[in-house]
RNA sequence: GGCGGUAUCGUCUAGGGGACUAGGACACGGCCCUCUCAAGGCUGGAACACGGGUUCGAAUCCCGUUACCGCUACCA
């Protein structure tokens, strides 16, 4: 009872960098493979020379590597390929489903031209399939350059896609397309189903942007003699203003959001939830449950606009659901590019700083966000924020002698603990006068020791900082209080 | 222009003839909690593109219109 087994393949063109859209077409390969049996596999369709280029090929490792979207068995190179698809091009002209072709580039452009200028629509009108057999062969013989061009039969050809049920082309509308250029190599679609068919792809799953190569594609098959795979075609992604998601968008690399402090996880769950539902208002999933849940029927016919503040909430679940522990490895190298610690000195107190965490992360979005609200931890000498201090420092000699106080009795306590502080600092609000607001308190310390107007709560913060730095911070504050007037 | 695709709150979506005075989430506002900021809880405003059918009954099915998107290369 062994289970069908699904061939699916990721295949982009190293173009560029991994977009975002992209990564969701790998993610739900991934998934099918994942919830239903088979292999994923991955193909790198470099066939273009002039755009392709190592660092991207680099750069779509990099960002499934990032992901967690491994793929099956080797990497695929379309160009590595050229010569089968060489191959099944002059099969299409042994077996008659394809002609050869003569005109020239600057001829199709004119003609192109002379189409659109009375607004008609262009197809190519086939006078080369109407050249008989000696003609040709003189050409052929004067070594006239040719290219390979699909010759599209009657009828109409229509398949039933996955996420889009039946979908039909009128065959009329389809030009005969070339399959093989004047240097012998192969055109997008050809190459793309000669690999197919050598991958045995069973499910093509792409963009909706191949909506119009799909019919072409079904035409090779069969004229290759081959079975057709399943299809189905992903909606786009988009940017806010309902447009193809671009580089005026912002971000688009998933190497961006890597850079950016999103975790792999939350971005793979906010791209699940883009074109896709598990339904039951289900939102945040584990890996597992993403995989369990998966389902194509659930597949969204419509683009999807990338909201970034939905991502960073995600991210926000993320962050406060990953025990700090685990966290520890991904904040680690972001401190140290931050300049604040290197990994070594953190794994030196990696108790201490996974307790940092655990504050932190309940209050950040990003990675960024929590390198951001650790700096104080790490600075010698902190800044004081402008708005905090004019907030929370307004009567400056009042506030020294303030905090003259709250110094003398946190220096007072034989136990560096939040009890403790917590029991003196209320009572010295009482002697002050203070009331129950204890918070005068709290927050002219917070900037004191912070420089920062929001911080986890302020025994934590004692805590972490330690008694003396603590104190020494309060001394600086006193300072600097007195100095600044 | 031609062909194809799509159409539920600003955004992501649930919905697959009656359960819909259309549910959830993000964002936005209010309240609670509270030493601040978050988190969390409660709460408010906010949508079935339009027009025809089909049906006892349409967000759901059909047709048309409109809008948007994609393709229209010897790019992928």
């Amino acid at each position: 009872m062994p289970a069908p087994q699904h061939r699916l393949r990721f295949a982009p063109s190293p173009t560029g960098y991994l977009h975002v859209g992209g990564a969701r077409t790998a993610l739900f390969n991934w998934l099918f493979v994942k919830k239903f049996g088979g292999q994923f596999l991955l193909r790198i369709e470099d066939t273009d020379k002039a755009r392709s280029t190592d660092e991207s090929t680099r750069a779509i490792y990099d960002g499934l590597g990032w992901l967690g979207l491994q793929w099956d068995g080797e990497v695929v190179y379309q160009g590595g390929n050229l010569e089968r698809h060489r191959a099944d091009a002059l099969r299409l002209l042994d077996n008659g489903t394809a002609y050869r072709c003569f005109c020239t580039q600057a001829e199709l452009a004119e003609r192109r031209a002379a189409a659109e200028a009375t607004n008609e629509a262009f197809k190519y009108d086939r006078r080369c399939d109407r050249l008989d057999s000696a003609e040709i062969a003189q050409r052929l013989a004067a070594d006239m350059p040719f290219v390979v061009r699909f010759r599209v039969p009657e009828g109409s050809t229509q398949w039933v896609d996955l996420v889009h049920d039946e979908i039909a082309f009128p065959n009329k509308d389809i030009e005969d397309f070339i399959v093989l250029r004047t240097d012998g190599t192969p055109i997008y679609n050809l190459a793309v189903v000669s690999d197919d068919i050598a991958m045995a792809i069973t499910l093509v799953m792409r963009g909706d942007d191949h909506i119009s190569n799909t019919p072409k594609q079904i035409l090779l098959y069969r004229a290759l003699g081959r079975a057709l795979p399943q299809f189905a075609h992903l909606p786009m992604i988009h940017g806010l203003d309902g447009k193809k998601l671009s580089k005026r968008h912002g971000a688009t690399a998933v190497g961006d959001y890597q850079h950016l402090g999103i975790l792999p996880g939350a971005m793979l769950n906010f791209l699940a939830l883009l074109g896709w539902s598990p339904g039951n208002d289900v939102e945040v999933m584990t890996m597992d449950q993403m995989i369990e849940l998966f389902d194509p029927a659930g597949l969204q016919k419509k683009a999807a606009i990338f909201d970034p503040k939905k991502l960073e909430w995600m991210n926000g679940q993320y962050l406060n659901l990953t025990p700090a522990d685990e966290l520890f490895a991904r904040v680690a190298p972001a401190m140290e590019a931050a300049g604040l610690a290197t990994p070594t000195e953190l794994d030196a107190r990696r108790e201490w700083f996974v307790a940092l965490l655990d504050l932190l992360k309940v209050r950040a979005r990003t990675i960024d966000d929590v390198i951001r609200q650790a700096t104080p931890y790490f600075r010698g000498v902190i800044e004081y924020d402008p708005d905090a201090e004019a907030k929370q420092w307004k009567d400056r000699p009042a506030t020294a002698e303030l905090l003259v106080h709250v110094r003398d009795s946190l220096a007072a306590l034989d136990r560096w603990e939040p009890a403790a502080m917590e029991e003196a600092l209320r009572a010295l609000a009482e002697r002050l006068g203070f009331g129950e607001k204890a918070g005068k308190l709290f927050q002219p310390l917070r900037v004191a020791l912070t420089g920062l107007a929001a911080s986890p709560g302020i025994f934590d913060v004692l805590v972490m900082l330690g008694r003396d730095r603590s104190l020494s911070r309060l001394d600086a504050a006193v300072a600097h209080l007195r100095i600044t007037v």
